[in-house]
This record gives structure tokens, C-alpha cells and sequence, in this order.
DNA sequence: GTTTAGGTTTTG
């Protein structure tokens, strides 16, 4: 009978002295000295009580205590109690209709918004926000939302998205009523697709939401559905950009670049490619942020887009690889005049050139789509299903290198491609020689390499802003950990969430337990799965790895401003099994919010990380190999390919020593040390040739090692040297 | 418990 889990609400709650606790409604007793570490006093009526990891047994006391006839008694270690709190309960809002508003009133409201303004600088203290909502009553109602701080504003993507507002005041103006926020004023804003993932989009620390909130916006999104007097979503990707339009257009930044002072160039990309030929901009390599050349395959999908006037301000806080969102953007055919340089080609008719007007008119602006917004998903798919191209723009390579020398040993192995080329080896003299932009093979020995501490080769990539860094070491991540635990203060924990207390097991028989404060997911809990995720609080990082025995996931947070928040993002993120994994701290919007699990077989990294607002860093391995044969010695990068080069993942390398291992047989095989070149085996490699900037914002010639992997075979023949 | 704006297209 033991891991039954039950449910109950306490009706009433009689601490029965040290470690055990009397519940009135079942009259089951706890017996355990568990609740000794156990605040009792965070136990309050209403409050759920999850216990799991007990055991249910006759009470032995039943005709003394005249209790229940049950009791609960603690067994083994895995014995938790999880509370669900009700002390912060939200009050209840009442919501008015929009055609049941009267004038000077402060109401609450929902609506589904016809049109919006993304917030502008007014010429008082705040940004403005400009909407029309709408509701079954049919009335359309206009608001402004005055906020000092653009996180406070409603987070509008689309026409049809539906928002929340609590304490905004009624006024006429016009001749009908219209919206303002007043004090206290919040505001939630829900995707309107119906059917859609009720995902709330708010800077509020804490919101209700509770299952008529919901009911309301799915209520809300159906009738919408239903409607046609709401004005059609006037988005076009680029293959579908007919000349003269205003579209909106959802879109990744991949580099930008200042014109003059009221013009900014965007060069955006969708994935989709416009049937129209594009307008090229040229502007100095120097002046653009994000990778100044593109193969020809890409730089045919890249739309040159330009903003100007009060959009030119906001642009310059973009970054290389957001996502955005351009609404009212202009497709302008022919020829234009753009200031800066333009390709002669900009004299021919039958080209596209995209124009984000100055003003407000129209909600014209540009918004940020956070990474795991439905269309960002979306058009990461259509990206990442374009066929893979030769030619990279990893100016962050170029600057990550770091050089300590260090020796090692020996043995013999050859490698393989696995290209399908079908070319003549080139010597390291004619590839030198050769233009960027193609592959080549070459018959080369390994000559010497870095990072020789292998270690540092490890490194961690975001996909999204192209930044490499080195993965923390645990001295550092140890001492997040315990500056994060320092005095938490009071926390309440979000209303997602169970919470309760994990016992930390000893490090040796005997030694004294340490009970953390842990919180869950509701759902999770509700279908069962304790074991899956948990949110730990005050841990240091031995006790969490020492945890990840007993739980599949773990995400160490800390208190911060009462409520619970994720650890600085140089610490990981999270825990899984031995592997550990980060956030870019420079995309993500990270927050301790509840992962979707609904329907979802296995919790991974992937999940929570989205759920957390956290951009993932991805394992990857990057060494310096100078290669050399008869006729000249060349550096090239091992990157992209090394995880096939080595036949290990990345993500194998830093969890597990059999991985590393492997990579130090494979280097030392290559490059045997104090050995002569003489020993060193002859490779046959694949070796692409581009271009990238390095620090000073130069273009450089690279080369990288790709489609070619170690053979575990060990050399027994001597290969001849080539001609 | 004050102000801002109050949709409606640049003129590149």
C-alpha cells in the first residue's frame, strides 16, 4: 500500500504535538517526525494536502483516540507532503460588458482587440498604448493605456488577440465611452486563435487566472471565430508580398545597419522566398551589426528593410537573430531612392524595397515575438527546413580561442569522409588560393591543436544570438548555488504550484538530513508525477546533484522579491540525471512559470526550457587544428561537424568521462605527442572555404573540417605522403 | 491621485 497518493482537504487542522498533524475531514493521523522540519504553522484551512510516499495502516489507537481507524505512516525516504496554499487568494473579479459601460466608473474588462498601436512614446512621462476592443455586446470600445514602463503595457501580437484589464476607468470622449488605466491597473493578453494554448502574455508578478477566466477567453475566441465585421489579420510572409501593400510581416533580424539618422536598414528573412526580386542595400561592412555577407542562396531570401523616423530608435535596440514582428510595412515596387549606397541594380523596375514609414498611423511599429510564440515556432520550422547551406558567418568563432599548451600521447587511426564530393585532393598551397564559398579535400597532417586541455573545447552555443561561451566551472556555478540560497526571506510560491519539502539524504550513514522547500507542478502532480519535475529551493549544488537520482528534472530556484525566480543564468538551468543544462542570458526572458505537460510523454530540457522562457544552449566542441602537408601549414576549425568527427555528442562529452576519453584517444592518435611529424598519420578531410568577420570587423578567410569522421581503426601501414 | 492621446498611411 505504500506511494498512495491522496487528496484532502483539510477542514480542520489540530497540530497533535511534534511530527504529527490531525485531519478532521478523513481523520487520518500523520505520524511521522517528517513534519518535524516541517512548519506546521504553513498549513492552513481550505489548503490541499498531497501526500505521497506513506503508507495506509490500521491505527493502533482507534478505540483511545476515537480517530479514524487509519492512519498514515511515513516509509522509506521518498516520502513527501505537498501543500497547496490558498493564503494569497486572489479576490474575485467581476468583469462588465463593453456595452453595459457608463461613464466614470473603474471597471474590469475583457475584450478581443480590432486594433492596436504597439506603445509609443507620448510627449508626457510613458508610452502610450492605443487599442479598440470589442466584445459580444458588438459595441467597439477604444482604450489608452498610459505606462511609464513597456513591460506594463498590453503584449498585442495580432489583431483577434484577446486582453484582460483590470482597474480602467470609463470616459467620454467623442460621444463614446472609451477606456484609460487608472491606478492599479494590469493588464493579460491571451492568443485568440481558438482552441489555442491559453498562454498569458503579462509582466503582472501575480495574476489570477482561474477555469472561468478561461471559459471567458475560449468563450470570447469562439465568438470571434464566428464573426465577420472583424478586420482580417494583415499578415503575408514574402512569397505571398503583392507590390504597394501594407502587410505585416513576421520575420528573424539577421543583421541591421544605420543609414543616416532617420533611416535604419533591417535585413530580415521568413524563410519563404518573394517572387519579386529584392531590393539590395550596400552599406560599409563596419557600420552592419550581425553578419555583413550571406551565400547567394540566403541573401535571395533576405528582404532589406527600412525603418525610419521614431521606428529608427526602437530598431537600435534589436538584436541579430530576434524575432520580430513588422506591422504596416510597405512593399514598394521599382526603383527608389534609399539613402546610402544602393546596387545598380536598384535602377531596375521589377524589384521589391520595404519601407516602414515614420508615424504611428495604422498601428505601424515593430514588436519582438518571444522565442516560443506559436509563429516564431512556425517560422523556425520553415527556416530550418531550407536545404543547409555551405557557407557559414560564425564571426564568434574567430574570437573565442583560448590557447594553454599541454602534452599528451599517442597511437594511429584514419578518418573517413562522408561528403560525396567528387573532387581531386587539393594541396594546402592551392587551397590557400582558392576562393571562399566551396569545398574542398585535402590529404593533410595534424601538425598541433587547441585547446589541448581538451576540457576547453566544450563549449556552449545559442542558436539564436550565435554567441559562444565556455561552460561555467562547478567553483563558479557552486557559488551561484550558495549566494542564491543565502537568507531566501519569505517566498510565496506561484498559484501553479504544490509545494512541500524534499528531504535531502545525507552524504554518510548518519549524517544529519536537510529538508529543502520544493514546489510542483499542479498538473503534474495531479496525473501522479512527483518524480518528474520539481522546483528546488536552497539547495547548494552537491545536493542537487545528489537529487537527480531520485528526480527526473530539477530546476533550482531561489526567492527573489518574495516570489520564487530561476538562479542567475550563468548556473544551469537545470538538472537531468548527469546532465546539466544552461540559458543564453542574453535571449532569454527567463521566469519560474509552469511547464505544459498536458499530453506530453516525456518532460525533456526542450519543454521546460520553453516553458521557462529560457533560450537553451546547445553542447557544441570547437578546436583549432593546424594541419599541414608538403606544401604549406593552414588552421582550420573544427565546429559544426566535430560531434560526427569524433562519433561522441557534445552533450555526451560533458556529462560523461568515457566520451572525453574517447575525444583524448582520437587527438592523441592524430597528433602523437613529443612525436616528429614523421609519425604523425596522413587524413584525408573535407574543408569548407568562407568568409567571416573576425574582432576588428574584418572579413577573413576560414576554413572548417565538415563530413569527415574517425575510423576506430588503429594504423598499422604507413600512408605515403601525397605529391 | 498630474500629463501624455484621442487610430486612418511616407512622400524616404
Amino acid at each position: 500500500m505504500s506511494h498512495r497518493m491522496l487528496h484532502l482537504l483539510l477542514q480542520s487542522v489540530l497540530p497533535l504535538g511534534k511530527g504529527c498533524i490531525f485531519i478532521s475531514l478523513c481523520s487520518l493521523t500523520l505520524i511521522p517526525d517528517f513534519f518535524a522540519c516541517c512548519c506546521l504553522s504553513c498549513v492552513f484551512l481550505q489548503d490541499v494536502v498531497v501526500a505521497s510516499g506513506f503508507t495506509v495502516g490500521k491505527s493502533p489507537t482507534v478505540h483511545k483516540d476515537k480517530l479514524h481507524t487509519f492512519n498514515l505512516l511515513l516509509s522509506g525516504d521518498n516520502a513527501c507532503i505537498y501543500v497547496r496554499t490558498f493564503i494569497n487568494k486572489a479576490p474575485k473579479y467581476t468583469y462588465v460588458r463593453l456595452g453595459d459601460l457608463k461613464a466614470g466608473s473603474v471597471v474590469n474588462v475583457y475584450g478581443v482587440v480590432v486594433f492596436f498601436k504597439q506603445p509609443f512614446k507620448s510627449r508626457g512621462t510613458d508610452f502610450c498604448s492605443s487599442l479598440k476592443i470589442t466584445d459580444q455586446s458588438n459595441q467597439k470600445i477604444g482604450c489608452t493605456i498610459f505606462c511609464e514602463k513597456l513591460e506594463d503595457h498590453p503584449k498585442i501580437f495580432q489583431i483577434g488577440d484577446i486582453v484582460r484589464m483590470h482597474r480602467v476607468k470609463t470616459q467620454f470622449f467623442n460621444d463614446s465611452i472609451t477606456l484609460v488605466n487608472t491606478f492599479g491597473f494590469s493588464v493579460v493578453t491571451f492568443d485568440g486563435v481558438a482552441g489555442s494554448a491559453m498562454d498569458p502574455r503579462t509582466s503582472s508578478r501575480s495574476f489570477h487566472l482561474d477555469q472561468e477566466d478561461r471559459q471567458t477567453v475560449e468563450e470570447l475566441r469562439s465568438w470571434a471565430a464566428s464573426q465577420t465585421i472583424l478586420p482580417p489579420v494583415p499578415s503575408s510572409p514574402l512569397s505571398a508580398v503583392q507590390p504597394k501593400a501594407y502587410f505585416d510581416l513576421t520575420c528573424q533580424l539577421l543583421a541591421k545597419a544605420p543609414i543616416d539618422t532617420t533611416c535604419t536598414l533591417l535585413k530580415v528573412w521568413d524563410g519563404t522566398r518573394c517572387p519579386h526580386t529584392l531590393l539590395k542595400v550596400i552599406v560599409e561592412p563596419n557600420a552592419i551589426e550581425g553578419p555583413t555577407s550571406f551565400s547567394t542562396e540566403i541573401e535571395n531570401l533576405i528582404a532589406n528593410v527600412l525603418v525610419y523616423d521614431n521606428h529608427v530608435e526602437f530598431a537600435r535596440q534589436l538584436k541579430p537573430g530576434d524575432f520580430l514582428r513588422i506591422y504596416n510595412l510597405r512593399a514598394i515596387p521599382g526603383s527608389s531612392k534609399v539613402p546610402g549606397l544602393t546596387s545598380s541594380q536598384s535602377e531596375e523596375v521589377d524589384h521589391l524595397a520595404f519601407h516602414l514609414h515614420g508615424g504611428t498611423a495604422y498601428g505601424r511599429g515593430i514588436r519582438v515575438l518571444p522565442e516560443n510564440s506559436p509563429d516564431v515556432l512556425e517560422l523556425k520550422r520553415v527556416i530550418e527546413a531550407l536545404p543547409e547551406d555551405g557557407e557559414l558567418n560564425d564571426s564568434a568563432m574567430l574570437e573565442i580561442w583560448s590557447t594553454p599548451p599541454e602534452s599528451l600521447g599517442k597511437n594511429g587511426c584514419w578518418m573517413e569522409r562522408s561528403c560525396g564530393h567528387d573532387i581531386q585532393s587539393v594541396t594546402l598551397s592551392e587551397l590557400k588560393q582558392c576562393d571562399p564559398g566551396r569545398v574542398h579535400h585535402v590529404r593533410v597532417q595534424l601538425r598541433s591543436y587547441e585547446p589541448r586541455r581538451l576540457h576547453q573545447a566544450l563549449k556552449l552555443y545559442c542558436s539564436k544570438c550565435t554567441s559562444i561561451q565556455d561552460v561555467p566551472d562547478d567553483e563558479l556555478v557552486a557559488s551561484l548555488f550558495s549566494e542564491a540560497s543565502k537568507d531566501p526571506g519569505p517566498c510565496s510560491p506561484p498559484p501553479w504550484a504544490f509545494s512541500g519539502w524534499v528531504d535531502i539524504p545525507g552524504d554518510s550513514p548518519g549524517s544529519s538530513k536537510r529538508a529543502l522547500s520544493v514546489h510542483l507542478s499542479t498538473q503534474l502532480m495531479s496525473e501522479g508525477k512527483t518524480k518528474e519535475l520539481i522546483f528546488l529551493m536552497g539547495s547548494t549544488l552537491e545536493e542537487t546533484c545528489r537529487l537527480t537520482s531520485g528526480y527526473q528534472n530539477i530546476v533550482p530556484v531561489r526567492a527573489s522579491g518574495g516570489h520564487m525566480a530561476l538562479l542567475d543564468l550563468s548556473a544551469p538551468f537545470l538538472f537531468r540525471g548527469r546532465k546539466r543544462y544552461y540559458g543564453c542570458r542574453q535571449c532569454s526572458e527567463a521566469a519560474a512559470r509552469e511547464p505544459c505537460a498536458e499530453g506530453v510523454e516525456l518532460i525533456d530540457e526542450k519543454i521546460i526550457a520553453e516553458a521557462l522562457g529560457v533560450q537553451l544552449l546547445q553542447f557544441v566542441l570547437l578546436m583549432k587544428l593546424e594541419l599541414q602537408d608538403g606544401t604549406d601549414t593552414l588552421e582550420a576549425f573544427l565546429w559544426r561537424d566535430a560531434e560526427s568527427f569524433f562519433r561522441v555528442s557534445a552533450e555526451d562529452v560533458a556529462a560523461n568521462q568515457e566520451a572525453q576519453n574517447s575525444i583524448r584517444q582520437t587527438m592523441d592518435s592524430l597528433c602523437p605527442a613529443g612525436g616528429s611529424t614523421g609519425e604523425c598519420p596522413w587524413l584525408d578531410l573535407c574543408l569548407t572555404v568562407y568568409r567571416a568577420e573576425d574582432d576588428g570587423g574584418q572579413n577573413q578567410t576560414c576554413y572548417q573540417i565538415c563530413h569527415t569522421t574517425i575510423t576506430k581503426t588503429p594504423s598499422t601501414q604507413s600512408d605515403p605522403a601525397p605529391a
